[in-house]
DNA sequence: AACAGTATGTAATAATATAACATTTGAAAG
DNA sequence: CTTTCAAATGTTATATTATTACATACTGTT
């Protein structure tokens, strides 16, 4: 029921860009969300690009910078935070939000030499995940 | 002495783009390099986005994932961690590359829940800088 | 000289993202 | 119910960022 809550204020376009993210296993580039949504009637990429700044402003998902790919959020807390750290294997490219609160108190209350915090940030991680460690 | 022979082993094209950055007071994006440097013989898209490639394996640059575009290392060690850490204001866009050892060490020894370390990583901080602070 | 590895030059094109403008929709207020 | 305003949509064109592919040249080493 929460859940539905959520999803309710999101508009047609959003949510079908939604859904398309959440049920990939893996980051969504925005050419192939406009690919994958010409059936449903979304044509342009500005269509696709303003459902993508909308999801982001709402928590919902984030942005894979180094990837230029798109990722639903996982952690739900992102919406207030703004503040995202992301697990990326080197080799087979799994991406994974990571939720530590360690990670995340460390980086909140960080503050430089000049005593400036930040409300916000993006922290990638790479490295090699189990699977690929082995091999 | 030293810093020469950092340089040394840059080839024509390398130095070019990086003396571009490094004089640089913020990032600079490649087509603006590019813009700069036909005068210098270089005319095409490749030369220069092989000549960043380059920079930064060696870790004499650093790209800044939010904003496409590229910053000379100031710290000298992140050569070999290719560990990168900015902070970045929202407002006037400045962007310092942030060497702070409790970071540093912080991230470096960082272990997630499945016990996976990363040698690597690019973290960015936004917030308002002091000048963008105060008005 | 022969070789291997790195760097360069050049043309074409792919991939990512935004500008600009017209139109529609949906909720809130009167 | 209709006026109103903000948000969302549709559409065309274009801007920006990055890579592929292939030919050539330079560098140091055997
Ligand atoms: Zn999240
Ligand atoms: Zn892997
Ligand atoms: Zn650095
Ligand atoms: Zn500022």
């Amino acid at each position: 029921m929460a859940k539905m809550q959520k999803e309710y204020n999101l508009s047609k376009n959003q949510q079908i860009v939604f859904d398309i993210i959440e049920r990939s296993s893996e980051p969504v580039k925005a050419y192939s969300i406009l690919y994958n949504v010409k059936k449903k009637g979304i044509k342009a990429p500005p269509q696709v690009y303003r459902a993508l700044e909308k999801l982001i402003k709402l928590g919902k998902i984030h942005k894979v910078e180094s990837k230029n790919a798109f990722v639903a959020c996982k952690s739900s807390n992102c919406e207030i935070s703004k503040a995202t750290a992301f697990s990326i294997c080197e080799i087979c490219e799994k991406v994974t939000e990571i939720a530590n609160n360690k990670l995340s108190n460390f980086l909140n209350s960080f503050e430089d030499k000049s005593g400036m915090k930040y409300k916000k940030y993006n922290l990638e991680f790479f490295g090699l995940c189990k699977k690929c460690k082995k091999t």
